[in-house]
DNA sequence: AAGCATATCATTATCGATAATGCGGGTGAT
DNA sequence: ATCACCCGCATTATCGATAATGATATGCTT
């Protein structure tokens, strides 16, 4: 892997586990050293965590870790699910057999971690499974909005202390959405998808959204 | 102005106004040269534009400028359409003095543009006077977001030949939103905003966007 | 004691050089 | 003629050093 990789890794592991806390103030040379990559590597890095929304770099006052407040996940969760159910039934006209073949592997990799108790790990697996199945709507300059706002309802949701379901319901609530789409039903796989969201509640008070589907 | 933020809007403006097509290949030293620059900079202005999404940076094969089709610009003006209302309600409620203060400048910069028929410098306006009015709204997390929603819309409406209205009317036209937060009236400050997005309209036949006020 | 100018320092910003990498052309074998 | 392989080249990736900048602390003036 290469070193702007590595330290990308590094300080978004940390971040999203919260072991580096909003507020916290990183600075290019200080990751140098600790990782063991030149500044403008890790400058790197940290531009491609500010694109994400996980730090924000302000001048020459350092960059710092953002703040997420269950407002604004909430907002995040409202986005995804406007654009996912929205890209459900183009991706669901647009399916093939090779996106199926594409699912399965990451399928299995969501397995493997919530066998293991890998949060940060089911995470990225999720992420990449909802992001394949988007990727058939052929939407491309939606791709990194979506790739945002589930960052964040995730980050939020591993702050949660307790984890409300066992790692393995998450899991299989995921092959309904594959059915939809060797199916090739749009619509059901946007209803599917919109209720797969609602299921990721963040608060107790949460207002519910509005029904797109 | 520092040289990075030079590169960027040189090559920012260039891709807004179509100058450089979707698919032309940037290379770092060459961009570099052109700009007066040294490479690792341009690469950091290469990165912000990535982060916006006007270009698509693969490996070793240069950086070349993303397409954007209708559908796509559609798609982020509903998204637009779903943070700019929800954040309207926050934002009335929060609203002081200090925004119609900000936005006043604003305001007067987009005349200007208008006066000039600098669409380019009408729509950096545009964006500064939404952009200022949801930052009330306390959702920061989502600033990001509705910048780049804005932007391709923006972009895409740069496309077109015609200008169907006068630049002025597109100015005139944010004055009603002003008087909603100067009313402090979330409801119809997120109705106004509504039907102003509404009013951009991409394509002829354009999918009626779902009613989220 | 208050306010302002100034020195110091931590940090980012920029540069030029060098290393690594993947692509395409060309060459030779079968 | 086709395929595999190798070499050269264009480009990005990384590094280390230096310049620029803004914040903070310090001392001088009134």
């Amino acid at each position: 892997m290469r070193p702007a990789d590595v330290a990308y890794n590094h300080v978004k592991r940390r971040i999203m586990l919260n072991e580096l806390e909003p507020e916290t103030v990183l600075t290019e040379l200080g990751l140098a050293r600790e990782i063991g990559a030149s500044q403008g590597t890790v400058r790197e890095a940290l531009l491609r965590l500010q694109e994400e929304g996980l730090v924000s770099r302000s001048g020459r006052r350092g960059t710092v870790v953002t703040r997420l407040t269950a407002d604004e996940a909430q907002e995040m969760l409202v986005l995804r699910r406007t654009i996912e159910t929205r890209g459900a039934r183009r991706a669901a006209a647009a399916a093939t057999p090779a996106l199926i073949e594409t699912l399965l592997p990451i399928r299995a990799a969501m397995d493997d971690a919530a066998a293991q108790q890998d949060e940060y790990g089911l995470i990225e697996a999720d992420k990449d499974f909802h992001l394949a199945i988007f990727r058939a709507s052929g939407l491309d300059a939606l791709e990194q909005i979506l790739v945002r706002c589930m960052l964040h309802s995730h980050r939020f949701k591993l702050w949660a202390p307790g984890h409300r379901r066992p790692l393995v319901d998450t899991v299989t609530r995921h092959d309904v959405l594959m059915d939809c789409l060797r199916a090739r039903d749009g619509e059901g796989l946007a209803q599917a998808l919109g209720q797969h969201i609602d299921t990721i509640v963040l608060l107790g008070d949460a207002a519910p959204t509005e029904t797109t589907a």
